[in-house]
DNA sequence: CGTCAAACGCAACTAGAGTTGCGTTATGAG
DNA sequence: CTCATAACGCAACTCTAGTTGCGTTTGACG
């Protein structure tokens, strides 16, 4: 998690900036994840990470910065799919991964703090957009494997067909605040991926059923 | 939208208690329309409505707790999804009420304000279930009268029918932070309709394609 | 090794959110 | 009409987030 000590394209490597950031930014998902957005302050993050209040305010302006630098961080961090081999199980998988970010600790309040944030802050919606279409792209695997396999259609959105499998998961967490049981992360996948087949996700291809 | 200046049920119902209600429930919704959630404060809302700070402090405690009265006072209007004759239409009609609620304002600040909000209150997050469970219920009727046309096969869950044709707008707005277009609306109603045709939605049914 | 600028630590300050005690007003019941 | 009480208005207060001026430290570079 905190493997990265020297930023090499950075100004000062591996002076006390750099140790500044790397502390920083590892005291606000620490304290995210123990008291949750709602309760994170700009002093708590300063007194764990070591660095003075001041300096926190004047590198990351406060708590939106420091999510939003948070974020821009986790994203560097390497992260792929599973995968199972075929197409349904690998979007089961995917829903299932997104459902324990946000109900398992300490992830859930880190990523529950991304989306919060993103309202109150524009530039932190900015970093959340980079990040998820980073997901996108990197899940998207799952899918082109699919098309080469035969279960698709070629000309299929790999990115669209993720977003429709996990996008319930995050309604029901988010927006409705209902608990989300195996069935529902089944019934996804399994439409998303039923519809793939039938050819749902081919852009040009005009409505199946006029 | 103030047309309730009395709630018969209530302790007095047509006291200084009652219009502080409505005036203090109708600036947070203004100011919410007009600044959005990150700078609505009390104070703006105590001023605006003419009720002093420290009642509203009293009677509602916060910020949080004005959106989430907020919420419930909007939950009481009535609300009927547009009927078109066909279910695929119906959905599609539903997804771009969606859209347009997050998209233009004033509503759409207030909209943003109520998931906004939920993050940082669990009694907010309540508030939003109920709301959106009150929304679902009233949004089966589609689903149901496409059952009685014969669309759908029998045991079809109405509700889940909704969220499915709903989730993939809540999801680009408000997680992946993307644009959603009139081919997305019309690609997640007919991929719902679909699915809901082919019987995806029946509980009971096992796994089409064990 | 010496220099210099950027970043930092420190402390004092400002501003605004939230609280509290008390007198006043309005409302529903008798 | 009178009265008791709950809700309200008011002002003064506390507390904490956020800012600023200044001296000090650090690390890149010659």
């Amino acid at each position: 998690m905190s493997s990265q000590e020297s930023a090499p394209g950075s100004a000062r490597p591996g002076g006390r900036t750099a140790r500044n950031t790397t502390a920083v930014l590892q005291a606000t998902l620490d304290e995210l994840g123990e008291h949750g957005y709602g309760a994170i302050t700009v002093d708590l993050v300063a007194a764990r990470s070591g660095v003075h209040k001041a300096t926190v305010y004047r590198r990351w302006g406060g708590v939106d910065g420091l999510v939003r630098a948070a974020l821009d961080w986790s994203a560097d961090q390497d992260w792929e799919p599973a995968r199972t081999g075929g197409l349904y199980t690998d979007l089961l998988a995917l829903a299932e991964t997104v459902a324990e970010g946000f109900t398992e600790a300490p992830e859930r309040e880190v990523s529950a703090a991304a989306i919060a944030a993103a309202f109150e802050s524009g530039a932190v919606a900015d970093a959340l957009h980079r990040f998820m279409a980073d997901r996108h792209r990197r899940s998207a695997v799952v899918v082109t494997e699919a098309i080469a396999r035969g279960e698709l259609p070629e000309g299929t959105d790999p990115e669209e067909v993720v977003r429709s499998a996990v996008a319930p998961v995050y309604y029901r967490l988010l927006v409705s605040r209902e608990p989300v049981s195996p069935a529902d992360l089944r019934r996804t996948a399994r439409i998303t991926a039923d519809a793939a087949a039938a050819g749902a996700f081919v852009p040009a291809a005009p409505d199946p059923a006029p």
